[in-house]
DNA sequence: GAACTTTCTTGGCACGTGCCAATCGCTCCG
DNA sequence: CGGAGCGATTGGCACGTGCCAAGAAAGTTC
């Protein structure tokens, strides 16, 4: 049904090369051919069948996203990194999310190598290293974020989770708490390096570190574990929560603040990530910020450096560094 | 790099169609031969090239979701409707982002046309039906979330936002509020209709309606916003708040609360669309219920089955309901 | 005006797949 | 024993594109 090169061609009076050269090579053409081509595109309002050229061209200019779960804040902010990188370089950029689905984060894989894209960064859920380097030897090069086995072919980007997690304890230390409860989901790597950086902090300390697991680092998940710590008599609740991101502590903050509980006075929060909505709250939340955008910048732009020069070896990542914004959440007013 | 159907039909010792019927007609296939070109697969990682079978086939079974902004919550929930009729119906679906750019708008269709998805589903900026029916005309058929001009090729989902608007209007002047303030968004046709929704609602009774413009319907509107809101002398603040989307209430909510204004007693807050957030707030909000899952998988399905029969006409489409969830933020507690 | 260069245009093939019609090897029956 | 019937397998083509080698047309030089 719509139209293809011969069709532009035959309406155009030309041959169909000369109908690609217009498209691929316009420097080439005769003024005159050039006018008829343009017209006739124009008349049948021709648009390139973008699979026939991907077929030939042996591969599609694209790269993929594949996120644990994209409707937590700081995902947005690192796909728009990746996105933003992509477009500049002139890639295009598939998203996908695995919805901390294992199968799900698989079957993605799968259907990116189907349509042949050149590259993937993703924020997986379960080990993807060894699927990652087998798609490496079929030419599809990757990047993960977060931590990963050394491997020959397959790159990382960095944060430093365990060293914010320290930045987070030692703060809640300097306002002189000494019963912190963490808030984190034990199934996702980064947020035990966290929890292990809060008690490198707190070890040699009087303070103790207790831990809640919350299975979605979600608002709502925040929300349903504070009416744990409320259901605490008053004299063994914490006098810290440092969770493992920034929309849970949010949600324990709203939670508390319904029941009268003061923040920072009573209780002090600290989240992590930094996203919009730290900034957002009714009393505002000191976090660790993570650079989620540059982030993204940097996954999408060490994929392309790859894509670029193949035999380059992977350059040793430089984690990003860790950075305490500290708000009213733990300082008070 | 990567091997073909010829690789694999060379190692198995078989012809290429045989290979071809192992994946799309099993059951044509003697054992024998079954066997050993699922041997010749699993050892080559043979992966069907995706480009070559849409280019073969003429189209993809693949549909596309256009988003006006995918940052917002209610898109979020709006897009998992369509994700999940897609997913049952056996269509692939792919995302995108206008991101309120109407360049970026019209790429994205030029895109998706690239692409040969066989129909849209768009949440769109600007006018969009000549474009879509062109498409149409080309085989491309979508369907619109929100109201457009009559249009023989392409559908449309609609919700009732001007009745919406009147519900929260007729709620305010029933808990006795007299001075409403509106906000939204005077780009988007829906945000308009709610307005008027509240003005019928108003007309004939004693109370007044003052209208305040904010750009995107985002948390850091509201925020802003509401600092106008406090600069006012008291005796000329609203007495009510109904903001366009929730997010711009729980930024003014937020705001309000910070300053020491209690809500519901001295302003009234209503939003719309009853996104996760709304009960999630430190008050929760009072807001017009927009199923935007339903909405999602209503105009997934319609564009389904306009593709299933092409012959038959666009169903009448029967506008959404709107319906009053009456939290805290209005009636107090 | 013949030989040569330059500019523009073209036919044909290959990419990987799916489908159709054709072929092959067998069995069964008259 | 020959042919019909059947299931399993295969060769070849088409999808729409981009590229290359080669051809045609136009211009230049002696």
């Amino acid at each position: 049904m719509p139209a293809s090169v011969k069709d532009v061609a035959a309406l155009a009076g030309v041959s169909s090369s000369t109908v690609s050269n217009y498209l691929n090579h316009p420097h080439v053409l005769g003024e005159a051919s050039a006018a008829k081509v343009r017209d006739a595109i124009e008349q049948l309002g021709y648009v390139p069948n973008e699979s026939a050229r991907q077929l030939r061209a042996g591969s599609s200019k694209a790269l993929a996203l594949i996120l644990l779960d994209a409707w937590l804040p700081y995902f947005h902010e690192l796909s728009r990194g990746v996105e933003d990188v992509a477009r500049e370089e002139g890639w295009s950029l598939f998203f996908s999310n695995s919805n901390r689905d294992a199968s799900l984060e698989r079957r993605n894989i799968d259907m990116f190598e189907a349509h042949r894209v050149q590259g993937i960064v993703i924020y997986p859920l379960e080990d993807v290293v060894p699927r990652l380097e087998q798609l490496a030897d079929r030419g599809i090069r990757s990047v993960v974020v977060g931590p990963i086995p050394d491997s020959p072919t397959v790159g990382s980007v960095l944060f430093d989770d365990r060293g914010g997690g320290r930045l987070a304890g030692e703060h809640l230390l300097a306002i002189g708490r000494r019963r912190i409860l963490f808030l984190g989901a034990p199934s996702v790597s980064q947020s035990n390096d966290r929890l292990q950086g809060l008690r490198d902090a707190v070890v040699d300390t009087d303070a103790a570190v207790e831990v809640f697991d919350v299975p979605h680092l979600t608002t709502e998940d925040g929300l349903e574990i504070a009416e744990r710590i409320l259901a605490l008599p008053a004299a063994e609740r914490p006098d810290a929560i440092f969770a493992a991101n920034d929309m849970v502590s949010i949600g324990v903050m709203t939670q508390l603040l319904r029941h009268g509980i003061r923040v920072p006075e009573d209780i002090a929060l600290v989240g992590f990530d930094d996203v919009a909505q730290a900034h957002q709250s009714v009393v505002p939340l000191t976090s660790v910020r993570q650079p989620g955008y540059e982030i993204g910048r940097a996954a999408g732009a060490a994929l392309i450096r790859q894509l670029a020069d193949p035999t380059a070896g992977l350059p040793a990542p430089t984690p990003f560094a860790a950075e305490l914004v500290v708000r009213e959440s733990t300082i008070g007013r």
